[in-house]
DNA sequence: TTAGGCCTGCAC
DNA sequence: GTGCAGGCCTAA
């Protein structure tokens, strides 16, 4: 049981952050940890006085804009969490980056692992080009015509949705989630998925990453929204967590299996390979 | 294509 | 005390 942040967890934070800062001036930033930042030396003192203007979301990439094009980039890695806070609130642990707001409060990027970071770029256009250059189409967007060029590649079910370069934004639990509603093998070849099975699969990840987000996300354990409410999409999860435990369509003992370091769960009788 | 490393908290 | 979880990058 992990504590995982997949894009709607960024999108719950993204959600919850906006009131919070935009139109609202940048009073200061303290980094009490310099390696989170990239680069190490960005110019944070450049945002001071500045208004956020706007937030956006690509997979698990949540971007802050300040009205002069600034951009901060925030990864929650593992276990990152923004916190939005009265600034004479202490300052809890693993606290690396605080943004301090004209009006009192402050937006505090914590992250004990330490997976994930901050990143600074002079302009928006300057950190959509460097991220999400690289990243497929943002899940929530994603149509049957995405993985069209599957038919010619090779790799594995499983391990292509969790790329990046696929689709952005899932992560191991909506993966399985989403395989699971789809009745898709975790281990089918994309090479051999057929259209049907590929239409159901996108309507899967749609409509599992929609209902996840409507209930403000999953905690598992601590993931929290920038407010400190916890979600709950984790009373919905059907697959993830459940090896050993009856599959909720037909009884059959989930499964779990390991791939490339990767836990996976998944019913052998309804998810079978055709 | 797969294994290892990063890092910490928690279960055992 | 050991080991495992995980996103994502690097290396064999």
């Amino acid at each position: 049981m992990e504590f995982v942040p997949e894009l709607p967890e960024v999108e719950e934070v993204r959600r919850t952050l906006e009131p919070f800062i935009l139109g609202k001036r940048v009073a200061g930033v303290s980094v009490r940890r310099a390696d989170v930042v990239t680069p190490v030396r960005a110019p944070l003192r450049g945002l001071v006085g500045r208004r956020f203007a706007g937030t956006f979301r690509h997979g698990k990439k949540l971007f802050v804009e300040a009205e002069d094009s600034q951009t901060l980039l925030f990864h929650l890695g593992m276990s990152g969490r923004i916190d939005c806070v009265a600034a004479a609130e202490p300052v809890g642990a693993h606290t690396h980056v605080i943004i301090h707001m004209q009006d009192g409060r402050d937006v505090r990027f914590r992250d004990p692992r330490r997976f994930g970071g901050v990143w600074y770029f002079a302009t928006r256009a300057e950190a959509v080009e460097k991220e999400t250059g690289k990243l497929g189409p943002d899940a929530l967007q994603c149509r049957v015509e995405d993985f069209a060029h599957w038919r010619t590649t090779r790799g594995r079910l499983k391990m292509r949705l969790l790329s990046q370069r696929d689709i952005a934004g899932l992560g191991n639990i909506y993966v399985d989630e989403a395989l699971w509603q789809a009745q898709l093998h975790p281990m089918q070849r994309v090479g051999r998925i057929k259209p049907e099975q590929l239409e159901r699969m996108v309507e899967a990840i749609l409509d599992v990453l929609g209902r996840s987000i409507a209930s403000g996300g999953t905690t598992l354990r601590d993931y929290r929204n920038v407010a400190n409410q916890p979600g709950a999409f984790a009373l919905q999860l059907r697959a993830y967590g459940r090896a050993g435990l009856p599959c909720l369509r037909c009884d059959t003992v989930m499964r779990s299996s390991t791939t490339a370091g990767r836990t996976t769960v998944f019913c052998p009788q309804c998810q079978k390979q055709r």
